[in-house]
DNA sequence: CGGCGATTGTTTGGGGATCAAACAAATTCT
DNA sequence: AGAATTTGTTTGATCCCCAAACAATCGCCG
């Protein structure tokens, strides 16, 4: 998972570079942000000793919300193909955070969910996950961090790669 | 290029899945948002016909803008390792968009610098990231877009991962 | 009820991206 | 000069992404 494997915060020591357009640009403003955030999620978890994505957060709390899950179902909610999800579910599965029930109802789906020990990690992991965005949101107000959210939706909406 | 390999938009057809917490978290909201417009540009570029992602853009604004440029500063200022940098511009080299000159007075470095093609190629390219931001902030004032620029910096400032 | 099409999870194959470590060449510092 | 540092490359190890092919299973429809 996290698409951005860390493209840590350049120092900036020879930050004096023209960077043009870019600048103005939503998409790479965007792009810059989401990256240094990648980073502080990272650094926020390494420094607790624990080892997750982004990508992995968000797919144990789709999971723990949703009980017996498909993989499909949390294929298409994660917006990745179904083939990718296969290794990123066998390595949590290992780590013995989740499992792969067969379903009663369907033979060919798995009813995804998280073990005792899983729910026990996720409640850490959110617990972090927290910390990391107090972080991340420390230079705006809470109004200010509803709008930026608000915003955000608002390219998604308008992005939709039709 | 391009860290969220476009992880396009899930036709969201089952898309009342519980998202619990993550609905309410920036560094959910922000990591769905890249990925949409990634998406976006990607299909943007694809519709005319050229092969471009949104770090190769990057790229090449800054190589323009900056002629001359060493590779290391050039990494420095994507924020990725020097090492990472290679093959990227191997690939763009090969499609003779730029060239890796020899530095006069550093025998060391390499003097980066667009072909009179690659800033052809550029020119038009830029004019396809206008009409790909015109899409994403379809759904924003002007006014909005700049508050949201400005607060992403905001975040970007916050999140350093120290 | 029996078969055929659609769905699901997996495997395989092909791109890329990331970083770290090791190296040779060149520059700079001592 | 000699040593330490810098730069660009190569190699190695992970990881993510997708498309295509497959076997197993479900479901519809004659």
């Amino acid at each position: 998972m996290s698409r951005p494997p860390v493209n840590a915060n350049a120092p900036d020591l020879a930050a004096k570079l023209d960077r043009g357009v870019l600048s103005t640009l939503l998409g790479y403003v965007l792009r810059r942000t989401q990256s240094a955030v990648f980073a502080d999620f990272a650094a926020t978890f390494q420094a607790a000793g624990a080892a997750l994505t982004p990508g992995e957060f968000g797919l144990l709390v789709l999971v723990t919300r949703n009980t017996g899950l498909s993989q499909m179902a949390l294929a298409r909610a994660l917006g990745i193909d179904r083939s990718t999800l296969v290794p990123i579910l066998d390595r949590l599965q290992a780590r013995g955070l989740l499992v792969r029930r067969l379903s009663p109802t369907d033979g060919r789906t798995h009813a995804l969910a998280l073990t005792p020990s899983g729910d026990k990690a996720l409640a850490r992991f959110t617990r972090l996950v927290r910390t990391h965005e107090k972080r991340i949101a420390s230079h705006l107000s809470t109004a200010e961090t509803r709008t930026l959210i608000r915003l955000l939706e608002k390219v998604r909406a308008g992005a939709r790669s039709v």
